[in-house]
Formats: C-alpha cells, structure tokens, sequence
RNA sequence: GGGCCUAUAGCUCAGUUGGUUAGAGCGUCCGCCUGAUAAGCGGGAGGUCAGUGGUUCAACUCCACUUAGGCCCA
C-alpha cells in the first residue's frame, strides 16, 4: 500500500519523522561517503559568530548554502563540510563585560586577563552546545554540514595554522609596524571596530569655521581660506591640501566695509558673503609648494614637539591630493596628521610630523592654553584666539552626523596609534585579476562594491589592543628592535598539556636576541577577521605540507553582502597571496530579511522572528522555500508569515493532495508502478505526453539555473508545475481514467504518468525542501516499485537529468491552445449563464491556416471534455465571410524594415478591408500604398484575427478566438438534466456515508414527464457515473420505503430520489 | 560625501535581445464545483510601470538628471 494522507500531520511532526530516519539511516554521512573521493565539490562554511542566538536570517543564509551542496551531491560530487565557528573578539568580550558590569578596559586588566580570557572561551563554548542555539537550529532547518567535527578559531591547532600563515606574511617584509588612525573612544581608551562605529552615527550639532592661513612669500596680505568642523585639531596643522585639477581663484572680497584677498577653490566661492573680484586663477597643483605663517606657535616651542623640528620646517605648505573635494568648505582642507585618515597618508608621502596633542584620555596634552581640557571643549577657546588673530572669517554651526561611542555615548575621534599592518597593496594587481575569475551572483558586487573595494585597497590593519583573540606572533627585542615571527608552536614550550597560546600565558614567553636583548611579544591581538579568512587552510590544521590545502579553493561560498569587506574580503585577501589563486570559484550574496513591513529587524523594535516558532507551525521546508521563492537572495525581503503560511497551503498542501489522490486509487486498484512494464512514453494518450513533457522541461530549467547558481527560478517554476500543470490541469482533466473502469492501458498510463511525474518532483525539489521531498519519495517507494531507482534516500539519489525525446514543445503549445480555448468558453459561459454541467453543441475556432486545425484536433478531446461541448468546428478564417478579420501590424519585423514608416503604416495596416486581409490570406502578400510609397506586406508582417462572428457569442485572447453556439436543443437539455441528475445523486452518496466503491440501487420519482423522460434515455449513462446496478424509475419506489428519501430539484422540476447499498 | 541596489495593481513579486491588450499570487467582488472536499475551480474590477528630460519609427525595458528607500564605506 502507498500510504494514505492523514490529515491530523503537521508538517512539523512530518519532519521530526524524516529527521529521525536520517539519523537512523546516517543518511547525511552517506550523502558524503557513498560519492567517489576523486569528484569533489569543494564548500566552505563562513563561521558565524557564537555570541548570540540564531535568527531567521540564519536560516536564510544557510539555506542557500545547504541547497548548492545538496544539489552538487545529487549530482554525484562528493560535498564535505565543515562547520565552523567564529569565536574570538569584541563582540564576546562585550558580552562578558556585559555579565560582570565592566564599563572600562582597565577593570577587565583589574579583574585579571587570564580570568576574563578563560570566561570568553567558556561562553563561546556553552553558545555552541546550548540546545536552542546553533546546533538546533541548523539540525531543525535540515542544514547538513558536520557539527561533531567544526573547526573552531580559538582551538590551538586552528591558532597554529593562523600562525603559520602569519609568518608567511612576515617573511616577505609583508608586516610592518605603523601608525593608523582608528576610530577610539578617549573615555573607554579603546578603539572601535567599524560594525561598532556603524551603531553609533547620530546628528550632531559641531563649530564650523573658516580660517584663514597668511600666504607667505607675497607683497600683499593674502589668506588661504579653509574650513573644518574640529576646530581643536588646528592646534596640529602641518599643512593645507588642495585638489591637484580644480581652479583656484585669489579674490577680493568685500564684506561690510572689510576688504580682504583670499584663495579658495572657485567653485566654493559662494561660501563667501559680499562681493567677489577675481584678481587671479591658477590649479591646484600649481599652488602645492606655497608656504604660509602657521596659526599658532604651539607645536614649534612644546617640549613635548622637539623631536619634530627638522620635519616641521618642511611643513606648514601646500600639497595637492585628489582626495580633497569642492563638495563643502573651500577646496582647501586643513591637515592634521593624526587625526584623519587622509591627512595621514599625505603626511607619510610628503614628510609632515604626525603630531599627537590629545592624549589617550582624550584631553590636549600639548603645551598651550588649552592643556588638560577635554578635546571638544577647546573648541570655542581656541576659535576665539583665531578671531583675536585675526584669522577668522566666519564662525557657524552645523547639524551634520557624527559617530559617538554606541556604549558611553562619548563623541569618538579619529587618533593615530601604533599598529600592525599587512601589505596588501603589495600584490594588489592579483587580487584585482583574480577577482575577475570568481562568478559572483549577481555579478555587480563582484564588479562593484568588491571591485571597487580592491580598487581602493588600503593596507590591513591588523592588531587589536584587546584581550580575546589570536595572539599576534611577534616578538620584539626591547634593545635593537629586532623583530622574530613564530610560525608554529614548536619553539614554545608545548610540553604542557594545558598549554594555551592565548594571552595571558603567550606573553610570559620571552626569547633572548641575538644582540643580548630580551625579546617580548607585542601585546596585541589580531583581527578576528583574520582567523575567519584563514579557515581554508586553518580548518585542516593546514602548515604548508604540500602546495595548496585539502580542498582548495571552493567551488562555492555563501555570505550575506555585509561580508563583502568582511569575509569574502579576507578570505580573498589571505588566500591568494597564500596559495596564487582566489579561494572561491562561485559565491551567492545575500541581502537581509526585514520584517513584514520592510522594517529592519531589531530587538528595540521587537519585531524579531524566532526561526523555532516559524519551523515549528510552517515546517522548515515552506520556511526555505518561502525564503527562496519569494525574491532573489541578493535583494532585501520582507518576511510574512501569511505569505509563508499561504505558500505552504497552496504548494506543500496541493502536493500532498496531489499524492493523496494518486495513493486513494492506486491503493484501490493495487497499481504498483513497473518500470520495467511501464506504458512506453510514445503510446500514452496526448495529454499524458504533455504531462510528461512539461516535466522535461521543468527538469532542464531545474538543472541549468542552479548549474548557474540560480536557487528561485527552480523553485518558482517547480511550483507552477505542481500547482498549474500536474494538479490542476493534468489530475483535474483526468480525474476519471482514474476511477473508471477497468485496469487498462489507458488507466495505467494514467497511472505511470502522474507515479513519474511525483517521483521526479520529489527529487527536482529534494535541494530546497529536503524533508518533504524524501518523505514522498520513501512515500512513493513504499510500495515496492520495480525497477525505478532505488535509494534509502531522495539524498542518496541523482538528481533527475531530462529527457530530451520526451520533451515536445509543439505539443507544449497546442495543450496551452486548448488551455485557452477553454478559458475562452468559461468565459463566454458565464457571462450566457450557461454552466458547464449543461452540454452545449458546438464551438467554433477560425484560424488562419490548416496546420492550426491539425495542432487543434489533436488537443480537441481535451477541449470537449474540459467545456462539455459536443463539437468543435474550424473555419479557416478566409472560407467564411461571417467572420469579421481584423489586422493587426506586427510591429518587430515590420518595424526593422519600414522605420520612420511605422506610424502611418500601423495605421493603414488597421483599416485594411475585410477583402483586403482575405486576398493577403490567400495569396500571402499583400501591396498597400503608404506615404505614397508601396510597400509589400508578405507573410509575418501582419497578425489577423478573426474579431466577430455574426450570430455568435465570442472571446478572444491571445490571438486566438472562440464562438460558441449557445442554443439549446430538447437533446441538449435531456442530456443537462440527465448531468444534473448525476450530480444530486452522487451528493445523496456521500450524505449517506456511501464508499466510493460501493455499488448501489436508485429509485426514482417524479411527477414531471420531460425529466422522467431524459432520466430513462440517459439511464446508461447514469449507472456508470454512479455506480448504479439498479436504476428503477418509477418501479419499485416504494419497497425500499426504508431508504432515505431526498427531493431534488432540476430546472424547477422536483424528484424523489432513494438510494441503496446494494454489495 | 562616495559606491552598489531598489521603485511595476491595495500587498508580495514576474516581465526575454526595446515591438503595441504590462502578467501571476494574495486581498476584494461575483460565480462554479462537491468521487482530491477541513479541498478545488473560474470570471470581474483594480496600473500615468516613482518623476522629468533624452535616444528611437517604437521605451516598463537604453541614457541622463531628480525624488524616495535600502545596504556598504567615509
């Protein structure tokens, strides 16, 4: 027996059912084992941070994931894959600061770093094993990749291997140690990492200033006019930068009776007040070189400064650089080393000092009046010296967005600080070639945000001056300065079992230099970005045994487009250099999921949704199918459950019927499918080969898209297959042949069709919804079909691969004819309030040539059967002068030739004559004057269609029309009533709680005679639709006084009817 | 400020290399079916394709700008 529907499953008990079995049957590992070793798809799993629990985001991104690899499997790869945790860094100290109250980084060096480091690693581990986290969702969602064997970045062996790489980078001069200027927050004394800046952007009320710089070197007072909106980091200028191509103009400007010359880009020079006359031009690069008085004497006498003399006399001039902009202030930006991102790496081309004058508490530590006050509070002080100078033009205020620390709510500044860098623009140009090789989906993050990223490549800063990390394995000797990199463990002391590299034990570890010194490691961390990249090679335990690591690169990854400067980045960015050669051959991006109301998903909004309750009342299955379907992954899409509950109704729960349907009666008949015996294709009825082929064509599409990486065309056209073609056209159409009759040819056909078509959907679907999918298959295998594949699993099986002799598009067209057609009549019947139960006579199609006719007759049956028509007739369009043509002009072909034409000849050709399109019918051309010129109309140019026919009641759609003939005969109307009749009387059936087997008895009473009448000459017809071994009219009404008497109405007529069991 | 993406029916989304009735589902209105039935089916209404300008015989589609939203980066 195939077993029949319950309807008291939910789809989540459904589930739990198939997570069982692949438990007991080991089937992922299978998945895996039982593929050749030699045929590798290669995947590697992104490590998501463990500092939290999943969302449904999650689920999202790992369904793409799992997806691809399942697909691959079924396409006989062997697809490993490893999970992977991403465990060390800020976000899990935060989280432990969080739980011991800390508010500052000096109370967790209070506190004891050993102590603190030892709490970040138990958390990371309970986030792991916690039930509700990670592990049970990923099993939940059906997301196969190896949990028992993760790699894990804060493992020793994974360290190691970082180490390794490390030390790769170290010995080719790769890292170096430089000042960066970082996002920092004086308060926490900490620098922030972007994701945290990024929390923290708010408005922002700040000074803008114009200040004026005095030209040296000039016979008249002259200004160079800049502007900024950190009036304290002036105390620090070194130099005005200028944009090397935009126009600068000397003015003289007259404001309120103060006339003064002044440069600025001319472009800005509406940020002036009163009058302007230009009195000179020049470029901006013509400008670099010119020197000017420095606005204080602050930095030229501190003590703290001395050690910037000689750099200092080469400063306080112009440079160009094209960073500058004419966007805001004045084309001339002032330049403070240390406290901009710009303004440094031009002080490191051009020689300038970078100067610190805030100390680390955020307080101005250089000697001047303003020593000891708060950064931003020296900002009136210091421009109320400037306008005592003199050197002020003009003083706002500004509302603009600034970051501010996202915990203290400190205003953050950008301070240089000592760090670590990799070299990456040293080999740029193969990041850059490389990338070209990856196929990204969609292609315009490749080319955009990541191209343009590589483009614009900054050196990588690295160290991290924070507790919780991978320590970086540089040690320094505090005499000469030379500089050891570790690449292994081997040269500590690892004979201890509990060794850990972590800090606080790895900087207990000196070394002696070669010159006598002691050599300490550097204190920092490095970028938990760095451990992420490296887990192609890490994940193995990877030291450069052999050329490249096990499985490198990936045939596929799979992130979300927050990973672009994130993960695919340092994957990319570590890798090549490591190994010459990208890491990843394809990936899909994802963009994130916003609530129902295009909201971003938050917890102050509390409109976060719980993956659990989502699987537990949809089933995982329509979760990764509403996820997939809905839109393509790379655009940001709302999240409904009424939609997702929708789609799991109408798609899982018409799949489901669709099998119930097929179980009921294959039960019935004890049909089991034999592949051996099975109809061959070519001798099954047309509408079976249509079925057949519209399933080869749905597997080539499956096929080609996801070979492309495509994941919702797949599964949108799997749908409409179900939804449209297998249930609600083939099974509606054929319904019949299933319970009629005999055990046939035509009924096994029948069979074998919708058996194949149900088997191949289980495997075209088993990627996206692995649950349901193997359910039908074990469903469908259940009873033992012969010869059909055989596997414990849909997910041990191939995928199913076209059959291109069974697709046959002309058929494909002439079913959407009929399909049409039937639309058509539908209509026209319901607007004749004519419905479908009475038969009506005829239906009349014109066309346009005889082939059409041929194509027609073929689908003809389906369309008689589908509208109850008793005939349908053709014309061909030309053979009938009842049918009104009309010309249409097809504007592609025609349009390429005529041009300008087209207009005048759209029109003329609408206004042909009937006679006219009738004689470009027949002779298929047809010479029509327009604009005076003649123009030959050959085949294809114009589209006729027949719009009218006299007496008829018509539709048309598509190009094609359908009359219908809607009178009624006496014949038609017996036969209506004798339809009618049936209907009533397979209602008593089922009022009676009769089986669909069972045979009966029917007793009928009337006083009308006409419907008397049709019930006796329909009587035949009447027995076989319902089963009937008896059907007595009038006779013997009352001996069977027992049964339950209904009355039933029929066009106004009233009848008695009984019916009996009679087995 | 820079880069990328998005804007089509009340909602969620399709829309082929530019070609003349812009589609589907949901919702809504009307109807059908009752041997897939705690299902199913059909039909109707509903659109200035964000706006402006351009290219073209022809633009939802290509180009420019504008507006609104999103993401990343400063």
């Amino acid at each position: 027996m195939y077993p029949e529907l319950k309807t008291s499953v939910s789809p989540d008990e459904r589930e739990h059912l198939v997570l069982r079995s692949w438990k007991e049957k080991d089937i992922f590992r299978r998945s895996i084992e039982e593929r050749d070793a030699s045929n590798v798809f290669s995947f590697y799993e992104g490590p998501p941070t463990v500092n939290g629990t999943p969302g449904i985001h999650h689920v999202f991104s790992r369904t793409l994931k799992d997806v691809i690899c399942r697909y691959k499997t079924m396409r006989g790869y062997r697809v490993e894959r490893k999970a992977g945790w991403d465990t060390h860094g800020l976000p899990v100290e935060i989280a432990v600061e969080k739980e011991r109250g800390f508010r500052h980084k000096s109370e967790i060096v209070e506190y004891g770093i050993g102590k603190f480091v030892a709490e970040c690693r138990s958390l990371v581990f309970s986030n792991i094993e916690r039930d509700s986290g990670w592990r049970g969702m990923t099993e939940r969602m059906g997301y196969w990749v190896n949990l028992d064997n993760p790699y894990i970045t804060c493992t020793n062996d994974y360290i190691e291997s970082v180490w390794w790489a490390l030390k790769k980078f170290h010995d080719k001069g790769l890292i170096y140690k430089g000042f960066k200027i970082q996002p920092y927050c004086p308060r926490c004394e900490t620098a922030l990492s972007s994701h945290e800046v990024a929390l923290g952007y708010k408005q922002a009320k700040d000074p803008s200033v114009f200040v004026k710089f005095k030209r040296k070197n000039v016979t008249e007072d002259e200004y160079f006019l800049a502007w900024t909106t950190t009036p304290w980091t002036l105390l620090a200028n070194v130099a005005l930068a200028v944009h090397p191509d935009v126009e600068y103009v000397t003015v003289i400007n007259t404001h309120k009776e103060k006339v003064q010359r002044l440069v600025l880009a001319e472009a800005l020079l509406s940020k002036l007040d009163g009058e302007n006359e230009i009195v000179a031009r020049t470029l901006g690069k013509d400008l670099a070189g010119q020197q000017y008085e420095p606005l204080f004497d602050y930095i030229l006498k501190s003590e703290t400064t001395k050690q910037f003399a000689d750099a200092l006399a080469n400063s306080f001039r112009i440079v160009a650089d094209k960073y500058v902009t004419t966007e805001d202030g004045t084309g001339i930006v002032h330049q403070a080393p240390a406290f901009g991102e710009d303004d440094y790496r031009v002080a490191q081309r051009e020689g300038f000092p970078v100067i610190i004058t805030v100390s680390s508490a955020g307080t101005i530590n250089l000697d001047s009046p303003y020593k000891g006050r708060f950064f931003k509070d020296a900002d009136p002080d210091i421009t109320a010296e400037l306008k005592e100078k003199g050197l002020l033009y003009r003083k706002e205020t500004i509302e603009h967005t600034y970051p501010f620390c996202w915990r203290c709510n400190t205003a953050l500044l950008y301070y240089a600080r000592d760090s670590w860098y990799i070299r990456v623009t040293d080999y740029k140009q193969s990041l850059i070639s490389e990338n070209k090789k990856i196929g990204w989906q969609p292609p315009e993050i490749g080319e955009g945000r990541f191209g343009n990223w590589l483009e614009d490549l900054k050196d990588w800063g690295i160290s991290r001056e924070r507790f919780w990390g991978t320590p970086l394995p540089i040690w320094v000797c505090e005499k000469c300065n030379e500089q050891k990199c570790l690449g292994s463990f081997d040269e500590l002391d690892t004979n201890d079992p509990h060794f850990d590299p972590h800090k606080p034990y790895v900087d207990h570890v000196t070394f002696t230099c070669s010159c006598g010194g002691t050599m300490h490691r550097t204190p920092e961390v490095i970028d938990v970005w760095f451990d992420s990249g490296s887990m192609p090679f890490a994940q193995h335990h990877f030291m450069g045994e052999t050329e490249k690591p096990k499985n490198y690169p990936a045939d596929y990854i799979s992130e979300g487009v927050d990973q672009t400067r994130g993960w695919f980045y340092t994957l990319h960015a570590i890798n090549t250099f490591l190994f010459g050669e990208a890491p990843y051959k394809n990936v899909i991006v994802n963009d994130m999921l916003l609530d129902k109301k295009g909201q971003k998903m938050s917890k102050s909004k509390g409109n976060i949704v719980n993956p659990f309750d989502v699987m537990t009342k949809f089933g995982a299955d329509a979760t990764r199918w509403y996820l997939l379907s809905s839109s393509v992954p790379w655009k940001p899409r709302s999240f409904s459950e009424d939609d997702l509950g929708e789609l799991e109704r109408k798609f899982f729960g018409t799949l489901l019927n669709t099998y119930g349907f097929f179980a009921l009666y294959a039960n019935i008949d004890k049909y089991v499918y034999d592949w051996n015996k099975r109809i061959p294709v070519s001798e099954r009825p047309e509408i079976d080969r249509w079925a057949l082929s519209k399933l080869n064509s749905l597997i080539r599409e499956c096929r080609e898209n996801l070979d492309g990486y495509d994941v919702t065309k797949p599964t949108r056209a799997i749908q409409d297959f179900v939804m449209e073609e297998l249930s609600n056209w083939y099974i509606r159409r054929n319904r019949r042949r299933f319970w009629k009759g005999e055990n046939n040819a035509d009924k096994q056909s029948a069979y074998d069709t919708l058996y194949e078509c149900l088997s191949a959907v289980s495997g075209l679907m088993a990627p996206f919804a692995p649950f349901f999918s193997d359910w039908l298959h074990a469903a469908l295998q259940s009873e033992t079909s012969i010869g059909a594949e055989r596997a414990d699993s849909i997910h041990l099986a191939l995928y199913p691969v076209e059959n291109a002799a069974a697709i046959d598009l002309a058929l494909e067209k002439r079913m959407a004819a009929a399909q049409t057609a039937s639309s058509l009549v539908r209509q026209m019947r319901e607007r004749a309030k004519l419905r479908v139960r009475q038969p009506l006579a005829r239906i009349l199609i014109p066309v346009t040539n005889r082939r059409e006719i041929e194509e027609l007759r073929k689908v003809e049956d389906v369309i008689r059967d589908e509208v109850n028509v008793k005939h349908v007739e053709y014309a061909e369009a030309g053979d009938s002068d009842v049918i009104q043509l009309k010309a249409k002009a097809n504007f592609k072909t025609l349009g390429a030739r005529l041009g300008k034409a087209m207009k005048s000849a759209a029109a003329r050709i609408q206004k042909l004559t009937q006679d006219e399109i009738r004689a470009y019918q027949t002779n298929g051309e047809l010479a029509i004057d327009i604009d005076g010129e003649q123009v030959k109309l050959e085949r294809g140019d114009i589209d006729v269609t027949a719009e009218d026919i006299q007496g008829w009641l018509v539709s048309s759609e598509g190009g094609m029309t359908v009359a219908l003939d809607t009178q009624l005969t006496p014949t038609l109307l017996e036969e209506g009533m004798a339809r009618e009749f049936v209907n009533r009387v397979q209602n008593l059936r089922k009022d009676s709680g009769f089986d669909v087997t069972d045979r009966i008895g029917i007793f009928v009473n009337s006083e009308y005679a006409d419907l008397m009448g049709a019930l006796q000459v329909h009587a035949g017809y009447i027995q076989q639709e319902t089963l009937a071994g008896t059907f007595a009219i009038d006779g013997a009404f009352e001996e069977h006084a027992e049964a339950a008497s209904s009355d039933v109405e029929i066009f106004d007529h009233t009848a008695t009817v009984r019916i009996v069991r009679i087995n």
